[in-house]
DNA sequence: ACCTGAACACCGTTCAAGT
DNA sequence: ACCTGAACACCGTTCAAGT
């Protein structure tokens, strides 16, 4: 008959989520994360139907940490919080962050997030045929830089060397984003 | 005593490489490496030193994969071939390309690679104390992209759009090039 | 020097059983 | 409905032993 649960896929996620960050993607196995919610590891299988499941999870989570920034703001202003959301998560979760380039974001927050940028770049001018496009690589740039810091490809170079290209790539994607706009510029 | 060897490190990896090619990551285990070159699986350890080990020599391989271009060709010119090659080696190991992210390109073929990109946005009239930065940004791009492409972030799109987006990528890159040009640039 | 056989700790996952 | 105990196939890795 009914019993009452002592998990759900939430705190699961959530236990999963804190030990990937402390120890790693390997330091993830079902075991660590059932002791960590004090419960066998096979209670986990009703909440989550195998690990791939619990990772899939894992990333529509990450998906959610970057919501799309106040309106009030410029397209450049806008744009720019995105980008720095996007890589204070890959810093708070940099085991999990690289799963991100793994499968396309279609959660409903994902979307939001997309139709954000999408809005900015028409405001930037961009040619509406074009905005779709302008959107994956602006993404793509962005998500590369921020997986390649975590993930350890920058391992040589220093935080404050990191800063100073990353601000370097916002540069190079405005600069790209204002020469998309079809009516030129001038300033 | 002296025993002729039946398997080399070479062979190790060549199996390995072959192995997440045709099965993926999660195919690459030491005993089918170890089938494959009809020998147990505690042999190997006599030519890796683990498991970890044989991934960063598959990293290795991979980074022979995209030698510096011609160098008869234009900058332009040599920069789309050294991009293409990268996305065509993605292509041949869509499984290990991944792990490109994870370590900084400290090779010699990759420290040549590296010197071939220097040249030509010094070529492209790049201020030398700005080349690093950019070859970095560039390659980061470029890098994301392929990533993105075969871990499956793009699996919503057509082949023809993602062939149209590195397009658009090389242009926005070249643009970026242009105009860290110091001298400015007319045409 | 190189490879093997037996063994170990650990992993994801199943199934039937308990409440 | 939810959790447990026992069990299975598989994994990376070790060690002593064979040639």
């Amino acid at each position: 008959m009914g019993r009452p649960p002592r998990i759900g896929r939430d705190q699961v996620l959530t236990a999963a989520l804190a030990l990937a960050d402390d120890h790693g993607l390997e330091g993830l196995t079902m075991a660590a994360v059932a002791e960590r919610l004090g419960v066998t590891p096979m209670a986990l299988y009703r909440h989550v139907s195998n690990k791939a499941d619990l990772l899939d999870g894992l990333v529509e989570r990450l998906l959610t940490e970057f919501p799309p920034p106040p309106a009030e703001l410029s397209w450049p202003e806008r744009l720019s919080v995105l980008a720095s959301n996007v890589r204070a998560s890959a810093r708070r979760h940099p085991s999990v962050f690289s799963l991100l380039l793994q499968r396309p974001a279609t959660t409903k927050e994902a979307r939001a997030t997309r139709q954000a940028v999408y809005a900015a770049l028409a405001e930037a001018g961009v040619a509406e045929e074009r905005v779709a496009q302008v959107e994956r690589l602006v993404s793509t740039a962005v998500l590369g830089f921020a997986v390649s810091e975590v993930a350890g490809r920058f391992s040589r170079h220093s935080r404050r060397q990191l800063d100073a290209d990353f601000d370097a790539l916002q540069g190079l994607l405005a600069g790209f984003i204002q020469a998309a706009d079809p009516a030129g510029r001038e300033d």
